[in-house]
RNA sequence: GCCCCCUUCGUCUAAUGGUCAGGACGUCAGGUUUUCAACCUGAAAACAGGGGUUCGAUCCCCCUAGGGGGCGCCA
């Protein structure tokens, strides 16, 4: 077992905790846990501009949905500024920084003409020898750091493995601004090195920065944190992670009905493996973790793996507690309200009565709310007058007989429900198909093999159905 | 443009210098269930391409192609 390691989760908040960014904090959960260490949260709200109270509040709320708790408090590295610029100052006057006092115009002059040269565009250290004397006046001078120039940066990062950057390929950052904060790499150094941070777990599109930490620290004469740069994960185009692929924050998975021990199973398996294992408790999680078992290729989202593996957390949820998350979650949803008004008092009893037909049949919450829309239908039962001319004799014959028995059952349980229609279809000598068939194929214009559970979703529709019929003129059929 | 990283079934991945290249999701076909779902069984499905090294490469090295990331007084 390795020691005790303390990560931390660092989210910048100016936006809500996208699925890359949990995963992140999974990682780093696990990692910790797996260890016995600790998981600290650092909120980067270095930048004042695009930071909000809202973002943060979304990334502590996803954090606690995901059941990731962190240790102590957060930290707001914005409450740390006065000590980063004063390292700031403390590498001045080492002499491993210095002021510049290039224009933002001049900056971008210089970038358009290294790349036009075929340089990376970085900054060309103007000021790094020129005299201060020279200064234009009335110029508040940003801080760079002397970044080394020749030579090479290695880190030996525990998935990237060693990776090394020629120094020249780094420039001389801004660690201060004119204003007199610091910017993101120095406050990263400084607070790392002052949480005692061991291991670093963050996204491989930092890689370049621990280059560019890794000279802070040394500048500094600190030791570097142990580095794991995990691969970003990708829609399922391959392309960069967009909103219609997934990147939705944690609050859209919720809103969809996933669980989070499915939404935590199916993205600890989103670049790590431990042979064959596939879904797993959070205690065999954080037995298996390891950084070294992260692999080095990105990976796609893929929804469909996700329902799979929510089905199966959704059956193995006692009914009480799917009961407990529908009452959290139907608040949410797009038509909550009106939602809540029709499940009204006794339908969560209703529900959990019917929880274990339900659970069988569905993959998200929503889905399962949705199949039991029938428990929460008004009767009498109206049905459609379009959806009865389509019907054909027999068909409504049927209906007809079968309704004033539905209506008897109580309560509404699924399995009552299930053994009246059975019933029926045994009484009339008829095949249970033969009965929902025709309904089936009326109501939806589709014809589908037919099932009870049709039949009861045709209950639960009739109500919406007689709202869609153009000259509705609803029948009583019960 | 420059720097860095990646490439095994459609997707997530395993393993190995000699294997029938394994598992899972998805798909298809059966079974069970007087329907559906779940469940069970089976099938199709991959080492990006080209060079080396080697008795032998999916595995080691190089190149190419494709994909991703980075190159701010953002984080």
């Amino acid at each position: 077992m390795s020691e005790q390691a303390i990560t931390r989760f660092a989210p910048s908040p100016t936006g809500y905790l996208h699925i890359g960014g949990a995963r992140t904090a999974l990682f780093n959960w696990l990692y910790a846990k797996h260890t016995g260490g600790k998981m600290l949260l650092r909120i980067e709200d270095t930048d004042r501009a695009r930071s909000t109270e809202g973002a943060i509040l979304a990334i502590l709320d996803g954090l606690r949905w995901l059941e990731l708790d962190w240790d102590g408090e957060p930290v707001y590295q914005l409450t740390h500024a006065e000590r980063h610029r004063e390292i700031a100052e403390q590498l001045l006057a080492q002499g491993n920084a210095y002021r510049c006092y290039a224009s933002p115009e001049e900056l971008q002059a210089m970038r358009e003409r290294a790349r036009s040269e075929g340089r990376a565009p970085g900054y060309d250290g103007t000021w790094r020898h020129r005299d201060p004397a020279e200064a234009p006046a009335g110029i508040e001078p940003a801080i760079r750091f002397k970044a080394p120039r020749d030579g090479e940066t290695v880190i030996d990062d525990r998935v990237q493995g060693r990776v090394e950057f020629a120094n020249k390929d780094l420039d001389d950052l801004v660690i201060l601004r004119s204003d007199g904060t610091p910017t993101y790499n120095l406050s990263v150094v400084v607070d790392d090195h002052d949480m005692d941070i061991t291991h670093v777990i963050r996204g491989d599109d930092h890689l370049t920065n621990a280059a560019r930490q890794t000279q802070i620290f040394k500048a500094l004469g600190w030791d570097t944190p142990v580095y794991a740069h995990v691969p970003l994960i990708h829609g399922q185009d391959g392309a960069k992670l967009s909103k219609r692929h997934g990147a939705l924050g944690v609050e859209a998975y919720r809103a969809m009905g996933y669980l989070p021990a499915a939404l935590r199973n199916y993205l600890v398996r989103l670049g790590w493996s431990h042979g064959d294992a596939e879904i797993m408790s959070t205690e065999e999680m954080i037995a298996w973790f390891d950084l070294d078992a992260i692999g080095r290729s990105a990976a796609r989202f893929d929804f469909a793996k996700l329902e799979n593996l929510n089905g199966h957390y959704l059956r193995c949820t006692p009914d009480v507690e799917i009961v407990a998350r529908l009452q959290a979650l139907v608040p949410e949803l797009p038509d909550g309200a009106a939602l809540l008004k029709r499940i009204g008092e006794t339908g969560w009893r209703k529900l959990e009565q019917a929880m274990p037909g339900l659970k069988e049949r569905a993959t998200t919450l929503v889905e399962l709310l949705d199949n039991a829309s029938f428990l929460f239908t008004a009767r009498p039962i109206d049905l459609d007058e379009q959806a009865r001319r389509l019907l054909d004799a027999t068909a409504r014959d049927t209906l007809g007989a079968l309704l004033p028995r539905l209506e008897a059952v109580d309560p509404w349980s699924a399995e009552g429900l299930e053994s009246t229609v059975k019933g029926f279809a045994e009484e009339t000598g008829r095949k249970l198909g033969k009965v929902a068939q025709p309904l089936r194929a009326a109501l939806t214009g589709r014809s589908i093999s037919p099932g009870i559970f049709d039949v009861l979703e045709v209950l639960g529709r009739a109500e919406s159905l007689a709202r869609i019929g153009d000259q509705a003129h609803a029948v009583k059929s019960a």
